[in-house]
DNA sequence: TGTACATCAGTGAACGCGCGTTCACTGATGTAC
DNA sequence: TGTACATCAGTGAACGCGCGTTCACTGATGTAC
């Protein structure tokens, strides 16, 4: 409480914020599972031991890096939704572009969260509230369009699978009680579509094909954005936000 | 020639088999990145330095087993389609079911081909056209849609954007010239689409939601053959198939 | 305000381990005549 | 068919490197009275 001691803990922070820096720099050139505490120490300066007054093992760095990697996504995904403006689509789409802006520009924590997993690497509790921020504001979209009645109409034909809305249903009780299955089914099959695709192109899956992916995603979105019923622009009409589908 | 030499390359071909084998045992344990030549040789009762006799060094057999990831997915891939009898579309629904059966058999060959790249790995031209197999798998049965007149029509609306249309006429030009761009761009979307969810569920972002994900994805490959327009099934009629996309 | 004490940050040596790759070598297998 | 030679598979020691983690320690910072 005393201001001597908030010193102290300042120059902590200050550190802890350099070593996850610095392990930042070293997932690109060596990859999660090459992350080194001595590496890290090396590149401070400081006796690799001195980590250890920060982390108390190499696994706890990268859980750290992990959850910030996560709340960095969904921060940005946040501020993209707060500060689009106009019909849910283009803030949809505003969104959809910030997240792959975030991830085209932060590859090798993208990688850490949505590449494969880390072997002998466990994820604690503690980063299943920051996964869900970015899908949350995606949600909070079409929630938005649901309520204003914007929303298309579901489909008609015959429910989905039991076992399967089910599963919505237990998913959405939190967030979206009021969402209909078949609309919570289709985020989530345009959500995996988004990182899908985000993670072709950065993983190089695209490349001879569509790579630059630009375009190529702009063009995903709109019809994922289709798919899920949101309507087409009122002032600017993209052109093939207004093509239905099918 | 003689009977003598082949049996020499007999032994050879067989150990480089049994190199193969103990290294995709170890990918699952220690990851790409922890793949060791030592601890292969050592597992197989070999010197290390014996390796050096069969791989010219660790990326080499890095590269081979990637080869072989993308060869044995492929090879699923075709022979799914081949046995596959029925419309379009039940063929299309086997391969894609083949698909993620394989790569639930081989989570960690799956990974390495499409998770995070290996740090300081750069994948050889070799690797490409086996990369493309099980692709061409899904492109052949669109065109076979296509030929026959089944497929539905592209959606009207404005072209897609010049640069993209470009890029796709590109790659198609060798394997499906006659297909229209729109087709070949919806194509692409939902083979990152397919993609995209079987990363999901093996890389656990799906726990929490609709893990397992049996009949998630098999509702989402419904929805991509609706978006793709291929003819609902004639015979059994999958309940989500024939609901209309929007 | 001054002093005794407790807490904390950081050090450097050490433990015990693993890695990729090279090299000179031995012995077995295959080839040419 | 037999023999001299070349090729190949496999060995074991070595080089030079890196790693995570522990431990007893020094010195600085913060706290209680």
């Amino acid at each position: 409480m005393s201001r001597s001691q908030t010193a102290r803990e300042r120059v902590r922070t200050e550190l802890v914020g350099e070593i996850k820096d610095e392990a930042r720099a070293q997932l690109a050139t060596h990859g999660a599972a090459g992350l080194s505490l001595r590496a890290v120490a090396r590149e401070l300066g400081m006796a690799s031991s001195a980590m250890y007054r920060y982390f108390p093992s190499r696994d706890d760095l990268l859980t750290a890096l992990i959850v910030d990697a996560y709340d960095a996504l969904g921060a940005a995904a946040e501020s993209t939704a707060e500060r689009a403006a106009g019909p849910t689509r283009a803030r949809w789409r505003a969104v959809c572009r910030g997240v792959r802006a975030w991830a085209l520009a932060h590859r090798h924590e993208y990688a850490l969260i949505y590449g494969s997993p880390v072997p002998a690497y466990r994820a604690p509790q503690q980063t299943v509230t920051s996964a869900a921020r970015a899908a949350l504001v995606l949600l909070d979209l079409v929630r938005e369009a649901a309520a204003s009645g914007s929303l298309a109409a579901a489909p008609d034909g015959p429910a989905l699978p039991p076992g399967l809305a089910g599963q919505l249903r237990e998913v959405a009780a939190d967030h979206a009680p009021e969402l209909p299955e078949a609309v919570l089914a289709r985020l989530l099959v345009v959500w995996t579509q988004l990182f899908g695709m985000i993670s072709f192109e950065l993983f190089g899956h695209l490349v001879g094909t569509v790579d630059p992916g630009e375009e190529f995603f702009d063009h995903a979105v709109e019809q994922m954005a289709d798919h899920l019923g949101l309507p087409p622009d009122d002032g600017i009409v993209n052109p093939s936000a207004i093509a239905g589908d099918r």
